[in-house]
DNA sequence: GAACGGCGGAACGCAACCGTTACGTCCTGG
DNA sequence: CCAGGACGTAACGGTTGCGTTCCGCCGTTC
């Protein structure tokens, strides 16, 4: 009957601990210091860090986010956008994101659970988008959706997580028409 | 007079280990191992792993790429996707960058050095492209360079060094023809 | 041929974690 | 009211890495 108090305090003390030191650094011992616990509750829970670490983030990034449907190609671009700046703005997500991803690299494990977890949703809201978009003739037939994944994802993960450079008021809405145009273009 | 092989051999070992286990977890001693050196030669060079390292990828990062001018808008992208398709590509690289970009994001001194050798680099290319475009009247006369660079290097970047899903072979055509689409539609 | 200096190797004391164990406390369910 | 179990604390032996020091070796340089 383990205490439901104390495993939300681990949760987050691991998220805290993964975004300040990174998945690399991260230590059980800081984990416990941090969620003000023994070792013991840890270890009582998970078998050792991956594990727990695994378990922790899939959970939070499993939650699903709603497929858009606001009725124009545009509009769920938007939308699209808002969320996944939202996502990347927030202060903790930016930091683990980008770490679990370059850990992602080299433990197969961890690019395994990511990809369960991102790779999957993401390319069905893809599919989804440009699905609609074609059937409402606001895309040419032949549109890949993964090239349209990319287009929108990537500009902005860019900005947000890597470059990290501040985002000017009227960007997002120039990215939209920019999308919007590209993927316009790539009829076979 | 410390001798040359040695330093080499250290670089070496540096970029491998960083490859192999990511910033956080690169040790000295690890390096001097592969490097099959004495941790007192790496001490006398550098004096602690930051140094070390930010000493070395700047060295690496900091061999600055030609500013492409093939004479059309479209020859300069397709070169520009190739060379950073080419640099993604590499074992090595695409196990780094996104490790030490993950590490910039929670160390000032990182995120400065790959700054001063990536960023400031990606927005002269970037802005010398697009001035050249404009100049021979292949892009409206407002068209933003920042978000040039983020369309361009964003999806590329996404694919090869995030998402590291197979990239099939008309991809990069698809993605010029989608980026040109879209930046001849920025204008204000 | 002697002095110099970089070299690898070994060991130092110190610190942080690992994963495990024993203990005593406290809460809860029966 | 008692048994069970989850808890925090503390300590365990072992490993790893830090940054430093000392040694003996060897190739230069003069």
């Amino acid at each position: 009957m383990l205490r439901g108090d104390i495993t939300v305090a681990i949760r987050n003390a691991v998220m805290h601990e993964l975004a300040e030191v990174g998945y690399g650094r991260l230590s059980i011992e800081a984990v416990a210091r941090r969620a003000g616990v023994g070792k013991t509750a840890i270890y009582r829970r998970w078998g050792n860090k991956l594990e727990m670490v695994l378990e922790i983030v899939s959970d939070v990034a499993g939650r699903s986010v709603p497929l858009p449907d606001t009725g124009s190609f545009a509009g769920d671009l938007q939308l699209i956008m808002m969320i996944v700046h939202r996502a990347l703005q927030h202060r903790i997500a930016s930091q683990i994101i980008p770490d679990l991803m370059a850990e992602a690299a080299r433990n197969p494990q961890i690019a395994e659970t990511l990809q369960a977890a991102l790779h999957t949703h993401q390319q069905a809201v893809g599919e989804k988008l440009v699905g609609q978009a074609i059937a409402r003739g606001e895309l040419p037939e032949g549109t890949d959706p993964e090239v349209a994944v990319d287009m929108i994802l990537g500009p902005l993960y860019w900005r947000l997580a890597v470059s990290r450079s501040p985002m000017p008021d009227d960007y997002l809405e120039k990215l939209t028409t920019a999308v919007t145009a590209a993927l316009k273009s790539t009829a076979p």
